[in-house]
DNA sequence: CTGAAAGCGCTTACAG
DNA sequence: CTGAAAGCGCTTACAG
């Protein structure tokens, strides 16, 4: 293949061809208050000058004397080459919010939060004015090591981190919410498949669970808590195992996980068994990802607005990177907190009306 | 919020550190091959000076000199705020390989091929070293306003877009070896759900479909020949109104899907209608994409090595960018084809031995 | 073995 | 209204 690409056209190449300075041309071309000062006849000159040469400001020239690449960037973790649907969401939620500004998203695939900390310096290297963290895990040590000359926004952090604003939803209310409606339609026996014991978001969704199963007096039993570290796979196996060490004993009448990925694992374990949902057991989600409308039944689930969460972690960003560090969030209102909402669809039904055993 | 961020260390401060200048820090820095005309003493100096500092080299400033920013740009389509299950495979593919060079990745979401060639400008600024374009749509007008300054890739280009190489799989074959198998099932009756009339995947999906039922000798119905846009939602709505409108006349006994997404569209209509797959209707996709493993029944469907194909286009990408344009790949071996596979799940079984109507 | 100079392409003061 | 100068932070020749 030939078509060697060309050195690209400069301001000084457009200011030469118009017969002004590079200055005079890079005061019209790029809007500045200065351009006002230029006469029309040479404006039009170094505006037709510019489009015969396909002029393009060079992006890198000039963040370096802006000091702004005006891009930013978003760390999530890719596990087995997968980027999850919740990081997804919030991923496209920034992606549309960024080139709303005129900013450009760079994506760095993290393997492990405590591991990686050295690439987050790599990155922090002026090639993007901002970082955006989803769900991060540090440790109390990691964070005081992170990148100090780049602004940061995480989203679900696990802890807090100085200095930066945390966006999270209420998830604690969610689960309570969630499991208050099962026990509205009538169910008793729930089974929750929460995410990894220790990180913050499972432990609240756990809370919410426990919470509405104490208000209605509901017994709580441990046997029903299993853990499917926010994998369909895992939450599959989970339940294949527990459905296998529990033949002919009572079935739970329905089963709330901690992410629709997971209920979608639940459900294929279910299946399998020959049991059908919602008819023998209902299944409740979290987060109302793509997924929970990609399967049949579609998923009941408690709709976190990732997108817009996204979005809004833009926006604090530009804005700490406007002022140069710091945000303009009161510490008072950090952690940010998003309202989450049930979205009923096919997967929870009343439980039904004779007891199941588990085949 | 406090902590205003602090002008990061440049070479010249760690030069002035270690009492050397910064071109020295520099080559140590680096690890220039002039860093070994340096003593071992100085050289300590110089790294003690940068670790104390903090030091990190700015990219944009290295950028300017070596017109490399080591970052690639992906563009694709992004309908409605969603990015397919398609491009996001190819993108992670992009994403991972582009890690293992140390090469960032920068998602530009795109509306429409037509209206967004402007924004494809705005993008070659040399804030990217290339772009691979997911996809791409061009009339052939478009292709020539098209940056010439920066090297591209396409994935499953449309149109073959001159010096640039275009990576795809075959498809022609992918859905000819799925109607075969579907035919080896003993179905006849074989349903087609394609994408966009006049997209070349689209068509060559047809044209395999059609090559099957021609060499099994079955009669192409083109009642049968369903055009669902690759999307879930329109498929489901096409299913749902052909259903609609062949009450009591016989059910097709497979059908076949141009892509994931259109086969769950497919299944939620045909549960809709009370029919089960596989035991009523089987149901096949195209692409496995992980919403392939995410619907129960899991689908059967014909793999496109996605990631890797992402994967290769970030090598030809990188390897045009370091010859400054044109690639290693000769002229006759454009397009780059991946062979594609098929992927037996739970989703096709054989035919009911009695046939079904339409409820 | 090390430094002073020039330049990447741009913008921001400062002169005229 | 317009231009010459300086500088953003780095690297690549070129001198010593």
């Amino acid at each position: 293949m030939k078509n060697k690409t060309i050195r690209a056209a400069t301001l000084a190449d457009v200011g030469r061809a118009a017969g002004v300075s590079a200055m005079a041309a890079s005061a019209v071309l790029n809007g500045a208050k200065t351009s006002s000062r230029i006469s029309e006849a040479t404006r039009q000159r170094i505006l037709d000058a510019a489009a015969r040469l396909r002029y393009r400001p060079n992006a890198t020239a000039r963040a370096l004397v802006n000091r702004r690449m005006n891009t930013i960037g978003v760390a999530a973790i890719i596990g087995e080459g997968e980027l999850n649907d919740y990081a997804l969401e919030v991923f496209l939620g920034i992606l549309g919010q960024a080139a709303h500004h005129d900013q450009s998203t760079t994506m760095f695939g993290l393997h492990d939060w405590g591991r990686d900390t050295s690439r987050l310096h790599q990155i922090c290297d002026s090639r993007i004015d901002g970082l955006i963290l989803i769900a991060p895990m540090f440790t109390r040590e990691a964070v005081k090591t992170l990148p100090v000359h780049t602004p940061f926004v995480s989203l679900h952090a696990n802890s807090v981190l100085p200095n930066v604003v945390n966006i999270e939803s209420d998830e604690e209310r969610g689960a309570f919410e969630m499991v208050r409606h099962l026990i509205g339609r009538g169910h008793r026996r729930i089974m929750h498949i929460a995410g990894d014991r220790g990180q913050v978001g499972a432990e609240r969704r756990i809370a919410g669970y426990r919470r509405a199963l104490a208000q209605s007096r509901i017994r709580f039993d441990d046997s029903l808590l299993l853990f499917g570290s926010y994998s369909a796979e895992i939450a599959r196996g989970e339940v294949r195992r527990w459905l296998g060490e529990h033949r002919g004993r009572l079935l739970p009448q329905a089963i709330f996980c901690a992410n629709d990925g997971m209920a979608i694992g639940a459900m294929e374990a279910l299946a399998e068994a020959g049991l059908r949902v919602p008819d023998d057991v209902s299944v409740a989600g979290f987060d109302d990802t793509l997924a929970a409308r990609m399967c049949v039944p579609q998923l009941t689930t408690m709709r976190q607005p990732l997108k817009a969460m996204g979005a809004r972690a833009v926006e604090v960003l530009l804005d700490s990177i406007k002022r140069q560090g710091g945000a303009d969030v009161p510490e008072s209102e950090n952690p940010l907190v998003f309202p989450v909402e049930l979205v009923e669809r096919a997967s929870v039904a009343s439980p039904p009306s004779l007891d199941r055993k588990v085949p």
